[in-house]
DNA sequence: AAGAAAACTTAATGTAGATTAAGAATGAAT
DNA sequence: ATTCATTCTTAATCTACATTAAGTTTTCTT
C-alpha cells in the first residue's frame, strides 16, 4: 500500500502537518483491480474519489452500439472520478476499469467532504487540482474541434510519452476519437511524428 | 454595478460573514464590454477571473483557417476564464468577447489567490465550482464523442433554453461543433425537437 | 505447447458533416 | 428611409473518418 505517492502529490501544492497527514491517511481505503476489472459501473452511484498508485485505470462511456469512448486514462499519480455522479448522486455515466493489473486508494464521499472541511489546506489542494483539470479539459475540447486525428495522435504522444509506450493501440484510438482501423491505417500509411 | 448576483451565487454553497463579504467586494473590478468587444485576446496573459453580470460573453479559439470554435458561453451568473493561462501565465489560447453588450466583474489573479488564502470559505466555494465545471466538461466530452450533431443540438436546447432564444444561430453551430450551413440545413430539412 | 481470444492490419464501400458558392433575409449604421 | 454588413438559406461537391469484412499477428489461457 503506497501512500507516499499521494502525499508527495499533495506536497507539491500544500504542506500538511503531521496530524493532518495522519487524519488524511486514516480515511483512505486501498484496493487492487485485476486487468479488465470494473471499478465503477455506469448506473451505479460514484461516491468515491480514486487515486491510482499502480497500473492504469481508464474512464469511458459506452454508446448505443456498444462502442467504448475513453474519456481519461489514470496512471499512477492520477485521480479519476465520475464527477457528476459524485456531486449529485445521480447514476454514473462513466465506467472505470483497469487496463492493467492496478492498485488504487480512495476516499468515500463523506470522508472526503469532511476532510476538506477540517483541513482547509487539503481543500486548497483540491481547488488547485480542479483548476488544473479544467485547463486540461478546455485544451482537449478545443483540440478535438480544431485538429485532425493525426494531429491529435501526435499531441497525445507528446503529452503522454510513457502512456504511448504501454497502452494498447485501440485504447489510444478510442481516446483520440477514431476507430482502431483508422488509427492503424493512419499510422501505417504515412510518416508519423 | 451588480454584486448581488455574485454574492447570491456564492451563498448557494457557503455563507460568508459581513467582514468576509466586504473584503471580497473590495477586490472586485467592474467593466462593460460592447457587443463584439474583446475582453481577452489569445496570446495575452489571462490573469483575471471573470464573472458575468449582464449580457453574454463567450470564449473561443481560432483555427489556422480563421474559423472560430466556441468553447463556452457565459450569460449572467457564469464565470469565464482561460484556465491554463491563468494558472501558468502562458499566453492565452482562448479569446473572450461579448456576444451582446455586457457587464462583468473580475478579480486579478493576485487578489483572487489572496482571497482564497484568507477566506477559506471562498476557497471552498471555488473547489465546488471547479467540480461542477469538471462534471460539465466530462459530459460534454462524452456527448461530442457519442452523439450526432442533431442530438447535440437538442441537448443544448434542453440544457440552455434561455440561451437558445437569444443566441445567434451561428454561435450555437460553433458551440455544438458544426458549420452554420450544416446547422441551417439540419434544422430546416427535418423535424426538430 | 496448443488453442482460443484479442488486437492489429488491410481494403472496399459508405456517411456525417465540411467546403464552396451564391442568393435571400435580417440587422445595423447613417 | 436607404445602404451596407451580417446572418441565414440552399445546393452541389468533397472529405475525413466510419463501417463492414476478413486475414494476420500477438497475447492470453490452460
Amino acid at each position: 500500500m503506497d501512500n507516499s505517492l499521494l502525499l508527495s502529490s499533495i506536497a507539491k501544492y500544500v504542506t500538511l502537518d503531521e496530524q493532518e497527514e495522519q487524519y488524511l491517511l486514516s480515511l483512505l481505503h486501498y484496493k487492487k483491480a485485476k486487468r479488465k476489472q470494473l471499478v465503477l459501473e455506469e448506473g451505479d452511484i460514484s461516491s468515491k474519489v480514486i487515486f491510482v498508485t499502480a497500473g492504469c485505470l481508464r474512464s469511458y462511456a459506452v454508446d448505443k452500439n456498444g462502442t467504448e469512448h475513453v474519456l481519461q486514462f489514470a496512471p499512477p499519480g492520477w485521480w479519476i472520478v465520475d464527477m457528476r455522479s459524485y456531486i449529485t448522486g445521480e447514476p454514473a455515466r462513466l465506467n472505470i476499469d483497469a487496463i492493467d493489473d492496478s492498485e488504487y486508494i480512495f476516499f468515500n464521499k463523506i470522508d472526503f467532504e469532511e476532510l476538506n472541511l477540517k483541513v482547509p489546506k487539503f481543500e486548497r489542494f483540491n481547488r488547485i487540482l480542479g483548476q488544473n483539470a479544467i485547463a486540461t479539459y478546455q485544451h482537449r475540447q478545443i483540440d478535438n474541434a480544431i485538429f485532425a486525428a493525426m494531429e491529435r495522435y501526435a499531441n497525445f504522444c507528446q503529452l503522454y510519452p510513457s502512456l504511448i509506450k504501454t497502452l494498447p493501440q485501440k485504447q489510444v484510438a478510442s481516446y483520440i476519437g477514431v476507430t482502431p482501423e483508422f488509427l492503424s491505417k493512419m499510422l501505417n500509411t504515412q510518416i508519423v511524428k
